[in-house]
RNA sequence: UGCCUCGUGGUGUAAUGGUAGCACAAGUGACUCUGAAUCACUUUGUCUAGGUUCGAGUCCUAGCGAGGCAGCCA
């Protein structure tokens, strides 16, 4: 499936979102995105984009990127970069122009958080707190009141602004809310709202010593942005009374916004942790962060899926509170649906074994039409060279082929696609008996076209014109996991499939001399590939997206 | 352990008290100058036990199972 049009998906948060406009609640719709910029986004985060924007999209309404940037100590504006053009790649032409603020930043509201701070603490809803951090883990759990919970407003006030001024070193004071220490629910026993931490940040340098806790900074930065609706994953589901408590606690005047939480997208094949991806980089296991087998977005794009893939992956998958394991297949199909309609088709051959025509002449060279897209018939046709030493794949000959196998074997037939048809009466080894050459026969009247052209042969091949090919570099990408749930148990880097990258020197029909980085190809028979930006002028690199569904190949390996 | 949330074919989802549907995957066949695509067909499901109701995947109770949280991370 595409996706949609008019017709939006339906899931419990567009339902929300429609009765909060219907009941008058909120007039318009807008939503955030809000990553810490401490990592790469990867395709769990293009799951959240596709909510959050295809929900602006879809009422009419804004989505804000906010760089959710409290903690000083792991953030760096390295990242800013790499998300945003993550996130704009992802979105344009679709819902590029529901992009609120860009990016916007939690740090710009430092000041708004301190004073709201301030104001909570007026009302008594806050205290400063001297517990060491061991002592305030231990006495939440335990539900034990701090000693220091009843200090007066003034004290409070007075505290509090000194903590900010700096009198104090990092972690010996705290600004806690004053809510309920013996909630059942963790968050409401008197979490953290205010950290000393001593250290520069990456967008208000040494302005601050002290920064707001998630909960404080999120809740309210919503809030100031007039966020309708707050997306986020399952793990918040337990913060979301503490959510409603700030908002309420400070009395502020609606439209206030609501959290809702989903479940994280978790996929066969990989691992989707940033602890994880990150030890995949540093232990050298993948040649970067974009490398073509990661699940980050740039490796996602580098490997040549599009962005309309991927959103048509995340609106087939669906939204729910369900902790789901969606298949990798669910992926591979959508790239798969979109580029067979969009990828013109090219001739390729990987694993070149040469063929010689022993009955055509020496140097006749043919010019071959070639269908471009037969999905699409405005790509039209182009011309292909033929002549009398060609390449074909090492996989279309078998010696001694299993029953059913139609492709090339001494003796038999086979077609030439958009050619002839040709007959193996000669397998040329060296000496150690591997194969170096077939000498076939051609059946002159078997041309695409011509007078014989509607004699059955079971297989057609791929080919290309040895004289004329082009020379590349291949790089063959599979799945970077062996097992569908890597880390399941053990060690995932245990299950790393030794075998997801393989690099060929191919050969090429020559149009793709013209190939541009932006465009996607069949390599007819075999799969989808895309230019990498490895390529020069002299040398081209192509990385497989995707193979071709092979029934074959499923069916020869029972 | 406490608290929160969630259980629909193999997987992902829909059904808002009224015929359990769709997609992926799998299988069979047709077609084929891509073993692709396309088309047709097929297999497989409401966690368990009670209850309410003319009628329950849906509401109630209990149980079972799964996930999340218990940082001065987000």
């Amino acid at each position: 499936m595409t996706e949609p049009a008019d017709n939006r998906p339906s899931d419990f948060i567009r339902d929300i979102i429609v009765e909060d406009l219907k009941s008058g609640k909120h007039k318009s719709v807008r939503t955030r995105f809000p990553p810490e910029p401490n990592g790469y986004l990867h395709i769990g985060h293009a799951k959240s984009i596709a909510l959050n924007f295809g929900i602006a999209k879809e009422f009419g309404g804004v989505c804000n990127i906010r760089m959710d940037d409290t903690n000083p100590a792991k953030e760096e504006t390295e990242y800013v970069e790499s998300i945003m053009s993550d996130v704009r790649w992802l979105i344009d032409g679709w819902a590029d122009t529901h992009l609120g603020g860009a990016p916007l930043y939690t740090s710009d509201y430092f000041d708004k958080l301190y004073e709201y701070a301030v104001d909570l603490a007026r009302r008594g809803k806050a205290y400063v707190d001297d517990l060491s951090p061991e002592q305030t883990d231990e006495f939440r759990r335990t539900a034990k009141e701090s000693p220091f919970r009843n200090r007066s407003v003034e004290e409070n006030l007075d505290l509090l602004g000194r903590m900010k001024a700096g009198e104090f070193p990092d972690g010996a004071k705290t600004l806690r809310a004053k809510i309920d220490m013996s909630a059942p629910n963790i968050w409401l026993r008197d979490p953290v709202l205010y950290r000393i931490k001593h250290a520069a940040h990456h967008h208000t340098g040494d302005k601050w010593c002290i920064y707001p806790m998630y909960d404080w900074a999120h809740t309210l930065s919503d809030y100031i942005e007039g966020i309708t609706h707050s997306l986020c994953t399952l793990e918040f589901e337990v913060h979301r009374p503490l959510y409603a408590w700030i908002l309420e606690a400070l009395e502020l005047p609606p439209p206030r916004p609501r959290q809702i939480e989903f479940a994280r997208l978790n996929l066969t094949y990989t691992v989707m942790s940033k602890r994880k991806l990150i030890q995949l980089v540093n232990e050298k296991f993948v040649s970067g962060w974009d490398d073509p087998r990661m699940i980050t977005i740039a490796g996602l794009r580098r490997r040549g899926i599009t962005a309309s893939a991927l959103r048509s992956f995340a609106y087939n998958i669906g939204i729910t509170k369900y902790p789901s394991l969606n298949e990798m297949e669910t992926l591979e199909h959508a790239v798969r649906e979109e580029f067979n309609r969009i990828a013109q088709r090219r001739l390729a051959v990987l694993r070149p074994i040469k063929v010689v025509l022993t009955n055509w002449p020496n140097d006749k060279v043919e010019e071959l039409d070639a269908i471009n897209n037969p999905e699409d018939a405005s790509t039209g046709t182009r011309k292909i060279p033929f002549g009398r030493e060609l390449f074909i794949d090492r996989d279309d000959f078998m010696e001694n082929p299993p029953p059913k196998y139609f492709r090339l074997k001494p003796g038999g037939e086979v077609r030439l696609k958009y050619s002839y048809i040709i007959q193996c009466e000669e397998v040329m080894k060296d000496s150690s008996g591997n194969v170096t050459e077939l000498r076939c026969k051609i059946d002159i009247d078997s041309k695409s076209g011509g007078a014989t052209a509607n004699r059955k042969v079971k297989g057609t091949i791929h080919w290309v014109s040895a004289a004329h090919a082009v020379d590349a570099e291949v790089r063959l990408y599979d799945r970077l996991f062996k097992v569908p749930e890597p880390d399941a148990d053990g060690d995932f880097k245990s299950f790393i499939n030794p075998d997801s990258l393989e690099v060929v020197n191919a050969k090429l029909e020559p149009s793709l001399k013209e190939a541009r980085p932006n465009e996607r190809y069949q390599f007819e028979r075999l799969g989808y590939f895309v230019l990498d930006p490895d390529s020069t002028q002299d040398r081209q690199v192509w990385n497989r997206t995707i193979t071709l569904r092979d029934t074959w190949a499923k069916a020869a390996k029972k």
